[in-house]
Parts: C-alpha cells; sequence; structure tokens
DNA sequence: CTCCTTTAGTTAGTACAATCAACTAATTAA
DNA sequence: TTAATTAGTTGATTGTACTAACTAAAGGAG
C-alpha cells in the first residue's frame, strides 16, 4: 500500500475522462461530467490539459435539448504510436498501431526454422523497419509471446518453438530502442486485447479468455485488469492433466495434459492417425496431407469421424473451464484460437461438458463466447497493455 | 471506476497509518512517516485523529538513538468489538472480538439437527447473548457460513447442513440488529483470517486457503484482498471432478467431486468400509467407531492401511491445487480443517502430488504449509473482512 | 559542562486539485 | 419577446499534503 496524494487523484480523473471520451466516440464536456460525476469545471480543466496534449479535439457541435449546443469531444486517434509484436504463430508479425487499435503498418515474416539468436535478429528487423515508418509520437513496444512468459519482469522463461530460455526480451528491447516495453503472453496478450477493442465490455468486469491453438493458455482479467500472478504466469493451463490413465506424453515431460489432447496439434495428430480406420471419411486418406483446414472442411461436411473427435476436444476444454470457474467463479468466458473454426456447435458441446462437470449453481450464469477481435487480438493486447501500464489510458 | 476525491486521498492514507500501527505493536510517529513515506506533519495529523477517536493511544516513550525520544503509539484493541460467527460446525460458535482478534466471550450452541427457520432462531440467539455483553462500541457482525454464499449480497445460496436455501442472511442480520453485517464462505472467512491474523504476511500479497474438512473449499486472497468472484462464491473446489471414470456419487449430484475421495469425511468413509480387509490394521474394528481421531491415531502409529488411504486424499488435493496454481500463478498455499491434523507427512504427500500433476517451473515457488489460526480462523476472518469493509484499519 | 549534531514532533504558511457559486453563451418553448 | 434550460467558463473557496522553520530533548566530542 502507497501513500496518496494529489497527483494520484488528478492521474486517476484524467484517465477517468481519457476513459469515458475513449468509450464514447463523441462526446460533450457536460456529459462526461454527468458520467464520471465529477464537476463540469473538472471535466474541462483535464479536457483542456488533453486537447493541448493533442490526445482529444473538439470535433464538432452536438444537438441541444433545450440549451446551448454541447461541443462534441474526440479521441485523436493517431495522436499517438505503439508498436505491437505477435510472435507466436510460425511468423512473427509486427505492426505500427494506433490509440484505436487500427493498424497502420503491418509486417510479416515467415520463421521457417529461425530459432535462438536468429530468431532475435528477425524480431529486431522487424521492429527497426517499423521504427522507421513511425511519423507520430511513440508509446513503446508490446510483445506477445508464446511460452511461458514471467511478464513482470519481461523474461521469457520458455518458449519451445523460438528456442528462448530466460531471455530478458523487455530488457533487450529497452536498451535497443530506448522506449518503454511490455512483453506479454500470448493468452494474456489476447485477453487484454478482447477486452480493449472487443465489443461489449464495460471496462471493470472480469474475464477469462482461452485461447486454444497449437497449445493452450488463458488470459484472466479481474476487475478489468490483466491478472498476471506471482510470478507473472498466471493462465499456464496448458499442462493442466486431464487424462489420468494411460494420457499421452506432452512436450513437457507429463502424461495427459489437456494440451495432448484438445489443442489443433494434438487434434490434427489425432486425425492423421485415426483417418485410415474411418475410409468413408472425406479427410484425405494420405495423413500427411491432413491439416487443420481440412479437418474443418470435413467437419462442416459433418464428417462423423471427424466430428467425433473434434467434439471430443471440447469435452477435455469444458472440464478445465469448469474448474476454472469453480475456483474464480467468473462469468464470462471467451475463446479464440485457430480452434474457434468449429464455431457453434464446438461451443456447445464445450458448454456442456462444462454443465456436468462442476458444481451447476456457479455455472449456471456463466457465458462462453467465441472473441470477436480474431488474430490481431495478440497484437492489440500487447499494445493495450502498453497503453494501460503508462496509464495514458483505458484504465488506472 | 469512481471518481477520486480528497476524501478518498484522506481516507487512504488514514488507513496506511492505521494499518502500519495495527502491524507494528509499538511505533512512534517519526517511524510511521519514514515506512509509509508521509511527511511527518501528515503523520502527525492523523495521528491525532484518530486518538480522539480513542483507536489508538500514546503507550510510552522510546528510545533514542541521538535525537529526543519517540513517542510510541499502540492500537488500543479493545476500542471497537465484533461480533463473529462461525456457522460451518455441527455447533453454532459466536465469539466478541476485539480489533486484534483477541476473544472476549465465546458462545458454542450445538446444532443437533435444527436447521431450515430453528437454525436461525438459534443464530439469533446467540448474536442477543452476545449484543448483550458488548461494552465497547460495536463495528457489526461477520458471519461464516457453510456451503454456497453469495459473498457479495450476503445471501446463503445453499448451506446443506443448514436446510438453508436463498437465505437473504445479511438483510436479516441488518434489520434485526441495525449495524453492518458481513456474510462469507467458511473457507473465504478463513482466508482473509489467516491473511489478517495469521504470522508472517505482509499484507500485499496473494494466498489460496484451502479449508479440508467435511466438504472441501478454498478462499482467494489477491494482492492483500479477497478475491469473491462475479457471484460472490469463488473458491467453491469441492465439487470439482477428479475421479473421472467410476467416481463415487457426489451430494452434489455428479460423480468423483474432489470431496467424495479427499475430505475428511470421505476418509471416514473408506476406512469404515475398508477395515474389514485389513484385519491387522488397529483402527477399530467395528466401523461404527471408527471416526477422525481414531484414524489419526492408526495414522501416527504407522498403520500402514490407514497411511494408504490418508496419503490418497493427499493426491487428490495436490492434483487441485496443481491446477489451481496453473491458473492462477499463486506461490502460496494454506491449508487448513480438520485434515491438517495428518502434518508433515500429508502435506508432503501432497507437495509430491503437486510436482508431478502440471508444469513445474511455476510450481517449484510454491510454497504449501499449514495455517496457523487455528479453528478461530474462521471467526476472526468473518470480523475482519467486517473490518476492512468499513476501511478502518488493516487495508482498503 | 558546553556546544554541536541528531532526532521527534509541532507550527505556520504554501501548493494544488476538486468544488461551489455565479457568470456568459446559446438554444428551445411558450 | 421572455423564461427556462443546457453548455461551458471564471473566480473564489476548501481541504489535504507538503515545505520550511521552529521547539524539545537526547547523545557525543571537546
Amino acid at each position: 500500500m502507497e501513500k496518496a496524494t494529489r497527483q494520484h487523484t488528478k492521474d486517476h480523473n484524467r484517465a477517468l475522462v481519457l476513459k469515458t471520451i475513449f468509450a464514447n466516440n463523441q462526446i460533450s464536456r457536460a456529459e462526461i461530467a454527468r458520467i464520471t460525476k465529477l464537476t463540469r469545471t473538472t471535466v474541462s480543466n483535464i479536457v483542456a490539459d488533453i486537447i493541448a496534449e493533442g490526445l482529444v479535439h473538439e470535433a464538432g457541435i452536438g444537438t441541444s435539448y433545450g440549451g446551448k449546443n454541447p461541443i462534441l469531444l474526440s479521441l485523436v486517434e493517431d495522436s499517438r504510436w505503439m508498436i505491437g509484436l505477435d510472435l507466436s504463430h510460425n511468423q512473427f508479425r509486427g505492426a505500427i498501431v494506433n490509440l484505436r487499435g487500427a493498424m497502420r503498418d503491418v509486417i510479416t515474416i515467415p520463421m521457417d526454422g529461425h530459432d535462438g539468436e536468429d530468431a532475435l535478429k528477425l524480431l529486431y528487423q522487424i521492429v527497426d523497419q517499423l521504427v522507421n515508418k513511425v511519423n507520430h509520437p511513440l508509446l513503446g513496444i508490446g510483445v506477445g509471446a508464446p511460452g511461458l512468459v514471467n511478464t513482470q519482469e519481461g523474461i521469457i522463461i520458455n518458449a519451445v518453438n523460438l528456442d528462448w530460455k530466460n531471455l530478458p526480451l523487455t530488457q533487450l528491447l529497452q536498451d535497443r530502442y530506448h522506449i518503454p516495453v511490455s512483453v506479454l503472453n500470448d493468452s494474456q496478450a489476447a485477453a487484454i486485447g478482447e477486452k480493449t477493442f472487443g465489443a461489449g465490455y464495460s471496462g471493470e468486469e472480469s474475464m477469462v479468455l482461452i485461447n486454444v491453438r497449437h497449445g493452450i493458455g488463458a488470459g484472466i482479467v479481474i476487475n478489468g485488469t490483466l491478472y498476471q500472478g506471482d510470478g507473472g504466469c498466471a493462465g499456464e493451463i496448458g499442462h493442466i492433466v486431464v487424462v489420468q490413465e494411460g494420457g499421452e506424453l506432452c512436450r513437457c515431460g507429463n502424461h495427459g495434459c489437456l494440451e495432448t489432447v484438445a489443442s489443433a496439434q494434438a487434434l490434427i495428430r489425432k486425425a492423421r492417425k485415426g483417418v485410415k480406420d474411418f475410409p468413408d471419411s472425406i479427410l484425405p486418406h494420405d495423413p500427411a496431407l491432413i491439416d487443420l483446414k481440412e479437418i474443418e472442411k470435413a467437419f462442416a461436411a459433418n464428417d462423423p469421424f471427424v466430428r467425433d473427435i473434434v467434439l471430443d476436444t471440447s469435452k477435455y476444454i469444458g472440464m478445465v473451464i469448469s474448474d476454472i470457474v469453480s475456483v474464480l467463479n467468473i462469468q464470462k468466458i471467451i475463446l479464440v484460437g485457430d480452434m474457434t473454426c468449429f464455431g457453434e456447435p464446438w461451443l456447445n458441446a464445450i458448454h456442456e461438458s462444462m454443465l456436468t462437470h462442476s458444481l451447476q449453481k456457479p455455472l449456471l450464469n456463466t457465458k462462453v463466447e467465441i472473441g470477436k477481435t480474431g488474430e490481431n487480438s495478440i497484437i492489440l493486447g500487447a499494445t493495450a497493455m502498453l497503453v494501460n501500464n503508462y496509464s495514458l489510458l483505458f484504465s488506472h
């Protein structure tokens, strides 16, 4: 617990006003005062400051309802830029992102096999290129990285694909570019991205995002703030053991982890292995040709074999979600990642599995949905976190 | 997000000073200023207020280290009283508790079979008696109740033993006694009690308390604050399914819940059932005579059958803890409840089970301990919550 | 013992952020 | 045209933490 000063009060109210402007495309000072319960005087003062900083501008005149017309304020979305990086796919993606999450430039470089120092060089290359294109004030660099990440110290503890171990990424990038850097786990980034830029969030609520791709991870938002855990790696649910007897060996060394039965990787493996026993399946009969796209196609066509193995994954995901809900009693669950391509049927199966796998009462009010920010959620989240950290916008 | 005012600043700093005095038996104004980083002036002002309110008094003169002697301040622990209730055992227990958690009066009434309205009358009876004995300013009533509790609205959703369903306990008690009331789930109460009155807590950290008794529940403290969840029933881990195939029927209707294999109840059941196959066991051979005390005795005497069934419970508890740690990455786990009578061996078995059941990295820094506040933790926690709610002390 | 230094605590005045009261400006409604 | 309403600003007020300078009381060097 730290002492409180006037400065904190001011920062807080300033953030509150900015957040209100961010949440409303166009809004007058008077309306901000009504929403925030600050006086019109205070709002005017704060607005004068943030207009002077270029963050906000007067964008027009509103309609009167029996009085002077309000002056509508609006966020200057390109008044600050950020660089966001998504290292979690087999190609590095970097983008210049503005305050509304619009991408002003995107660079993609395939990884094909690069790892360790090489991968880091690739990363520098992307950032170098993006930095050169930046012609607005730059807030910093936000990174969403795969694997085990200590997000508080910005260290990649273990990213198997990249062969990074205990890499102090925040430090490295800060030393090289001399701007603020925020490093998150990919699922945590997706969570904060979905919450900030997805539709239907008030800003104060809690949610758990489950990212089901190659691996499986979760991002936990509690009362509008990303929850990171003591060691900065909250949400590492991919290695929860869900098959207790005779589970497959996982890359982590244990048997029966969630990833071994419910990730996209696991699904593909299972399809390749099982297809020979189902000659009627419309999947390619050569296992090597089977990928997620093919499985998706077959699923859409109601192929029974594929239907079975896909819905089998949802059973396990539902189990873990119901465990999480039992522990946290969070009522909003968002699913993202490649596996969401199986849509409603998959979602419904997950929901059903949840209900049969734990105490019903707390689960009944829990909603499970598919995320709305799509493939950009990680980049957006990484940058949103950056903005949050410097309390310029969005939250305190 | 609410607006910030001067009042918030003041409340915050006042709470900060009070917390510092609470955490240090005797402390001078100057020392408080050093710890809190407030100026001596500000500390003096706040201290003047809280002395006027009788919460704190000047308790003596400290030793000088080359200057004027400091005046030592100390909490007046009996300046406020609270009533704490523990409804989670088969006897209702109520106590008058002071600001340091000292019990000034305790009343116990056996429940034997009373439930529904009867149980509520019993509760009123206890509180009536306690209220009559109170001769210091009373802050309120704190309740730790068993079963599913919505702690935000103070409603007992479902307490099987008491046959309470959707009972608005906070409302009822407030209407009857006209003082603040806080209702918590028993495990949540134990968690906040352990954190406030247990040794070795700085006040800002996170911890998960696991309460293993008749049933099993958890209380989650995040950054020093009890985490209650969207529906106010976070920590309901007793009905996480841990036996996937052929698990026993649980009172919740599902099969294979944690409670069916790891609670004290489950252990007793298993002992009674199995003892006939182990004639060498030193347990009473009449199953009806077997209770937790007998099992504890046999365990201490290294009875192999008992050892096996006791350590079997730890396997499942370890699994669930490792799931929780995977999700939350909280590094301090506290175990309380009847089952802690099996001490170190049980604890070690839990720890071992954890390490084999999930990703090791985050688990390596996780410590598992047995709680220190004992049987009073629920009453203490219920009252501590009360104090927190009114931000008089401890935290905000 | 004297004087300097250090520490505790207080006092008087200052800075600053939100507030209040009263104002101007601009519109609707009667 | 006038009254009422709403938006936004201005100047004075308030409350809280801060600064600087004070008094009080102790230790230490000579």
